[in-house]
DNA sequence: TAGATAACTTGCAAAATGAAAGTGAGTTTG
DNA sequence: CAAACTCACTTTCATTTTGCAAGTTATCTA
């Protein structure tokens, strides 16, 4: 069941960046660096929005724009992602940030409730600069994979 | 980066089977009706070997079977796993299971040091049965999806 | 009003997946 | 002790998914 939305290389990745990055376009996820093709988005943005987990309104003061944001559900996934930075940051050695990524362990629920904050109050600023980098860096590549 | 390992559709269940039913030869995995096919199972067993999820060892008194175990590396995937499940519980109506499940949230650090035990004592009964069948059900498909 | 821009589609080649049928080492059976 | 069987894979090949590049359409913006 919850495995079927999660078992491909992009959606988990578009829900962390709704959820930390403060992503709300279309456009943001194509030129995040991160390399999905646009056809591939639209498709995984439709499947994430048909399984309830964004949803999407065109923006009022730009007709072109369309905002996508987690909804509950989405924003619930909060736990499953710090778990999979926490594990990341734990096990592969890689980064820099991971000795405050490992932090984040002892304040799993303030930093969980800090999210839950943020995306009620629609606050779409990174969250914590350095966190942000290092979730990124962590939980999914920057670069094109060969 | 620890996206990289996950995303596919079966990399995470192969993980779960491994955590929580007990699984450990190859056979276990092929005839558990999920569906996997054998040469991506054997694919999929290899990356995660490579990973450092899981190992692999011939079985002492049976020398065709193999015995694949999770690593630390890949039981310290349990609070991904759950809060997962928990998550899907609470999102996916479908089972009768759910409440079972949910309550597990409560109890969150009590199964996750049970999980580990079972892992350290090397006990491949199923994690309590109903538990068992609920995860499965909630976490991945158990019948071909058309 | 002539570009930009945003959010997609489309077409096509390359890669991943799945089903089915091998293969070969090790084990049980008669 | 040889034939049959089991287990853990490979191999082959058809189908599906992915990725890249190049449109397309509906807004803006200068």
């Amino acid at each position: 069941m919850c495995l079927e939305v999660f078992g491909d290389r992009w959606s988990l990745l578009i829900v962390r960046d709704l959820m930390v990055r403060g992503y709300r376009t279309f456009k943001e996820f194509q030129t995040s660096g991160e390399g999905i093709a646009t056809n591939i988005l639209a498709d995984r943005l439709q499947k994430l929005e048909a399984a309830g987990i964004i949803n999407s309104e065109p923006e009022e003061t730009d007709g072109r724009k369309i905002n996508y944001r987690l909804t509950q559900k989405g924003i619930d996934l909060a736990p499953v992602l710090l778990d999979l930075l926490i594990w990341g940051a734990r096990h592969e050695p890689a980064d820099s940030s991971c000795s405050l990524i490992l932090k984040m362990d002892k304040n799993r629920d303030q930093i969980l409730s800090e999210v839950e904050r943020r995306w009620r109050e629609r606050d779409s600023t990174p969250l914590i600069p350095s966190f942000d980098a290092g979730m990124a860096r962590q939980l999914g590549r920057t670069q094109r994979h060969k």
